[in-house]
DNA sequence: CACTTGACGAGCT
DNA sequence: TAGCTCGCCAAGT
């Protein structure tokens, strides 16, 4: 696209995040130049969550590392598909969060 | 064109 | 420690 949306723009960051690792809101945000637009990444994903774009939202939580994103799955759950790429979460929280976080601005 | 809507984040009470 | 408010900003109505 030669004139990409900002929620376009997300899509791409987060079709890139690696199995196994997390990224935060903010964190996509300020890859895009815009880190004070991290509600914006939020909204874009709503409009992600169609199928055909299958992409790896459940990868994306907040700067706590919490599920906050859980609400708007049907089934499976956040929790599920986290831990099928292996990231363990208990109570919602993405455990060793430091360890597997990943900075589209620093690992891209 | 103006108003509302948030998967957020940081700061304050 | 937990909860509330304020700022930010593109997209949708």
């Amino acid at each position: 696209m030669e004139n990409p949306t900002f929620y376009q723009q997300v899509y791409e960051i987060v079709s890139l995040i690696p199995e196994g690792r997390v990224t935060t809101y903010g964190a996509i945000a300020k890859a895009l130049g815009s880190s004070k637009s991290s509600r914006l990444v939020g909204t874009a994903l709503i409009s992600a969550h169609q199928p055909t774009l299958s992409l790896p939202i459940h990868r994306v939580v907040n700067s706590s590392g919490l599920l906050t994103g859980k609400n708007h799955y049907h089934h499976p759950t956040m929790q599920e598909l986290l831990e099928a790429d292996g990231i363990q979460v208990i109570d919602d929280k993405v455990q060793n969060f430091n360890e597997i976080f990943w900075d589209p601005l620093t690992e891209l």
